[in-house]
DNA sequence: CTCGGCATCCTAT
DNA sequence: CTAACGATAGGATGCCGAG
């Protein structure tokens, strides 16, 4: 059975979103001169996180230090990013694609997939329903999105990247060749930096050459799992389904980069107790628990090291994800000073029961009652509202940020937001 | 040989 | 001149030691 999978997606999601905002306020358009999402110039974390059509035309590129856009635009605008905005425009934007078909998946704030499979009776041209979706978001929302429309999601999500913005584009099987084939590698779904230059080097420089490519050789340069994808997806090939349900995090983690370097054991457990604090509310939220502790630390070579520890026993009390944490650095910090310094835990439980043992430890449930006092505040007033004490100025600075990130991949994870 | 544990790398938004 | 540069998550891979 051929199936049929729409991707649609936000143009400049958070860029556009904030001019709508602005347009609907009769302010000017951001949309129409060089502007951008992005932190703050002056601080090394500075990135931008969106950038405008005319930004794109200086060579602004997503990703890139601010204070180097800056220098390439000396007049470009610049605005902080609004994460309540985005949550907002997400959610509506959403809401029109889902009424479409019952099987949406969500793929990230500014992406969804739609199943339009066997819908012929109800929309019988699919192009055209694409537009009816395209127009409804711009008309009503403000904002712009492509449409990419093929048999999977790889080439509908790669039709969706042609030309910008406020477009449909189709991938069908017989149309890969013309419209997909000439582009580099590199713009092949999942196909980053590493294994571009790997191919390139092996003189596979476009997506049609790889797709004609012998597969052992690929395979040989990119390794096994990573080559089959890639050569199938370069042919045009994907099975993976589109599915409504979303997984449960298999993980949560935080890491902060830090305006003056960490170079004692005691601004590092500083940082740490402040992520403990957050990253353990988080998982308690959602009844999970964890048996596995990892610390990420970077150096100002920006040399990236991690350590970690399997618990025997699984747990969500930050106290006890603390203390782990504090050992691990303690035991491979080498005392050079770091950039960042992260906390992660994995290998998530959700028995969603409490293992029940005779001898209860005092200690642990006074413990996990103040955890729940703590938790059930931060649900009320969000997560600036209660700090441990001796955490508050390290803390204070870790959530800020930490709650403007928290959402870019993650648009269930509003509810600690402005309450 | 296989598997778990660990560190690191790669990719995405 | 280059490299510079976030937060979060998931998956892959290579190595090592145990069974």
């Amino acid at each position: 059975m051929d199936r049929l999978v729409f991707h649609i997606d936000v143009n400049s999601a958070f860029l556009s979103w904030e001019a709508a905002k602005r347009v609907a306020n009769g302010e000017p358009d951001l949309r129409l001169i060089p502007s951008v999402i992005g932190g703050d110039p002056q601080k090394r974390t500075g990135i931008v996180v969106a950038k405008s059509i005319p930004a794109k035309k200086y060579g602004i590129t997503t990703g890139e230090p601010m204070s180097m856009a800056v220098r390439k635009c000396p007049g470009l605008v610049s605005v902080a990013p609004d994460f309540s905005l985005y949550i907002k425009n997400s959610r509506a934007f959403k809401a029109i694609c889902k009424e479409y078909t019952p099987t949406m998946e969500s793929f990230s704030i500014d992406e969804v997939f739609i199943d339009m499979s066997g819908m012929k009776n109800i929309y019988p041209d699919p192009i055209k329903t694409a537009y009816e979706i395209k127009d409804r978001i711009r008309d009503e929302l403000g904002f712009t999105v492509n449409v990419g429309i093929a048999r999977n999601k790889v080439c509908a999500k790669m039709a969706s990247d042609f030309e910008k913005p406020d477009k449909v584009h189709t991938l069908f099987p017989e149309e890969i060749p013309e419209k997909m084939w000439p582009l580099p590698v590199g713009d092949l779904f999942t196909c980053g930096k590493s294994s571009a230059n790997k191919l390139v080097a092996a003189n596979i420089k476009t997506i049609g050459e790889l797709a004609n490519a012998d597969l052992s050789l690929v395979k040989m340069l990119i390794g096994d799992k990573q080559g089959q994808h890639l050569h199938d997806y370069a042919n045009g090939i994907d099975d993976d389904p589109v599915t409504e349900i979303r997984e449960e995090a298999k993980g949560y983690s935080a890491e902060t980069t830090v305006e003056d370097d960490l170079d004692s054991l005691d601004k590092i457990n500083k940082m740490l107790m402040a992520q403990a604090d957050v990253v353990a509310a988080r998982m308690r939220r959602e009844d999970a628990k964890c048996r596995c502790v990892s610390v990420t630390f970077r150096n100002l070579d920006f040399v990236t090291r991690s350590h970690q520890k399997k618990l025997s026993e699984s747990t969500d009390v930050t106290e006890v994800i603390y203390d782990v944490a504090r050992k691990l650095i303690a035991e491979s910090w080498n005392g050079e000073p770091l950039r960042l310094i992260g906390l992660a835990l994995t290998d998530i439980d959700r028995e969603g029961f409490e293992q029940m043992s005779f001898i209860v430890d005092d200690r642990k449930e006074k413990m996990k009652k103040l955890d729940n006092a703590l938790d059930s505040l931060r649900v009320r007033f969000g997560d600036d509202s209660v700090k441990r004490a001796g955490t508050m100025d390290v803390a204070k600075r870790v959530n800020r940020k930490h709650r403007a990130e928290n959402n870019v991949t993650d648009d269930d994870n509003e509810n600690n937001d402005n309450c």
